[in-house]
DNA sequence: CTCTGTGAACCACTTCACAGCA
DNA sequence: TGCTGTGAAGTGGTTCACAGAG
C-alpha cells in the first residue's frame, strides 16, 4: 500500500504543500472567490471585506475567511482584503499562475464541443489535442483550430507536451479502459464524462461530471419537492 | 415474486410528496443505484443484498439501506432485494416512470452536443427543440434531428411541450436573462452550463454544472494534493 | 472603531451496531 | 440463519461569536 508520509516542513512555514487537509468543497469554493475578486477587480475595487464579499455575492463571510485561512493571512484587520493582492494568492494556491495542459480524449461531439469551449483560454487552460482512433477524425481540426491525433500517440503526448489534464469523453463502454490508458501515460488529474466511475489508484484525483446523474436529480425533484397548485 | 407492498395509507401523510427532507446527496446516490440495479437486471440476477451491491459497487451497505428507507421498506429481511422492484421503484421515485421533456437553450456547440447526447433517449429523456436567436441557425436541425427553434417561441413550446427542464448553454453574459426567460415560462427545473449561479426564485430547482470550477478544483490538487518524486 | 482569524457550538451526513423479522 | 431497518455514535463541514490586530 502506499504509505502516506507527512514531510515535516521546516518549521512552521505557510503549508503550500498541501499538508492540512482541505476539503474539495472548500476547493471548489476558491475558485468563486477568484471569480468574485476578478470581477470586483475589473471594477476598479481596491478593498473588499469577507463581509462585502459575503453580501455582493451570497456567500457566507465566515466560511470565505475559514476557507482563506487554511493557506495563509491574506487579510487587514479593519480593513478587509486588498482585491489584487488576494486574486494573485488565489491563482497561486489554485495552480493558475501557470499554464495548464489539457488533452481531450474522444473526439465527438462533446469532445468537439469542450475542445472549442471559449472560457478555456482566458482561465490558463490549453486544450493541447483531441485524440481518437477513428481514421476520418485523425488528422482533422477542431473549429478552434484544435489537431485531432491518434489516441495511441498518448503516450508522447503526455511525455512531450506535460499534459496535466485529461478529459475523458468516449463512449461509457471505453471508459474505463481510457482512463487506465491514461493514468499509465502518466496524467494525475483526469475529467471524466462517461456514466459511472472508472477506478483509478490513489494518486489520481478523478472527477465525474455525471449528466445522467444530473439529469435524475432534476427529475427527482419534479416528482417530489413540489406541490402542484 | 411479486411484492405487493407499501400499503394504503394509515391515518397521516406518509412521504413521497417530499415531506421528509431527502439530501441531494442521498438522491444523486439513487441514480447510482439504479444504474447498479439495472445492470444487475440485465444480468439476469433475482435478488441482492445491500452488502452485495456495496461491495460489487464500491458502496456502503448501510448508506444504501438509509438512502431507501426514505422512501419505504422495499427489501426483505434474510433475503435482500428484489431486483426488478427495486428498479421499478427507484424508477418511480426518480419519476422516471413517464417520459421528461427537455429543451435546450443555446444551439452553440455544446448545446449541440448535448442535444445529441446519446445516453438521453435510453433514459427517458425526450429533447424537444434547441433553441437560438441566430438566425442561420433557425430552422436547421442537429444532427440527431433535433429542430432548432427561435428563443422567442419558450413560452409556447413550455406551454404546449409541458417542458420538464431547460438546459442553459448559452454565453455566460446571456445566462441570466436566459434563466429569468425560463423561470418566467414556468419551467421548474434548470441545468445551467454557464459559469456562475443566476439568481432563481425558491420553487425553482437550479443545478450548476460549472466547467472552470471542477478544471480549477483539479489544477489545485495538481498544484498541492501531491509531492513530487 | 472595523474587520480578521479562530475556538466552540451547531448541524448534516455517514457509519456502526443491533434488535427483530423472514 | 441472514438480512433489513434504525437508533446511536462518529465524522466533517458550517455558522456563531468574540478576542485582538490595525
Amino acid at each position: 500500500m502506499d504509505c502516506v508520509l507527512i514531510v515535516p516542513v521546516t518549521e512552521h512555514e505557510r503549508d503550500r504543500t498541501g499538508s492540512d487537509h482541505v476539503s474539495e468543497l472548500t476547493t471548489a469554493r476558491l475558485s468563486v472567490y477568484l471569480r468574485c475578486i476578478e470581477s470586483l477587480d475589473a471594477s476598479g475595487v481596491n478593498t473588499i471585506s469577507s463581509q462585502g464579499l459575503a453580501s455582493q455575492f451570497q456567500l457566507n463571510a465566515a466560511q470565505i475567511r475559514k476557507d482563506l485561512a487554511h493557506f495563509g493571512e491574506f487579510g487587514i484587520r479593519g480593513v478587509g482584503y486588498y482585491v489584487k493582492d488576494l486574486k494573485r494568492h488565489l491563482k497561486e494556491i489554485l495552480g493558475l499562475d501557470r499554464s495548464i495542459k489539457v488533452v481531450i480524449i474522444g473526439a465527438g461531439n462533446l469532445g468537439l464541443a469542450l475542445a472549442d469551449y471559449a472560457g478555456f483560454r482566458q482561465d490558463g487552460f490549453d486544450v493541447v489535442a483531441l485524440l481518437d482512433t477513428a481514421r476520418e477524425k485523425v488528422g482533422q481540426y477542431s473549429r478552434s483550430g484544435v489537431p485531432i491525433r491518434h489516441a495511441r500517440d498518448l503516450d508522447r503526448l503526455v511525455e512531450r507536451e506535460k499534459i496535466d489534464i485529461a478529459v475523458v469523453s468516449v463512449p461509457t463502454e471505453a471508459a474505463q479502459e481510457t482512463v487506465d490508458g491514461v493514468v499509465a501515460a502518466g496524467v494525475r488529474a483526469i475529467l471524466n464524462f462517461s456514466p459511472g466511475s472508472p477506478r483509478v489508484p490513489a494518486h489520481v484525483k478523478l472527477k465525474n461530471m455525471d449528466l445522467t446523474i444530473t439529469f435524475e436529480s432534476l427529475s427527482f425533484f419534479l416528482a417530489n419537492g413540489h406541490v402542484d397548485p
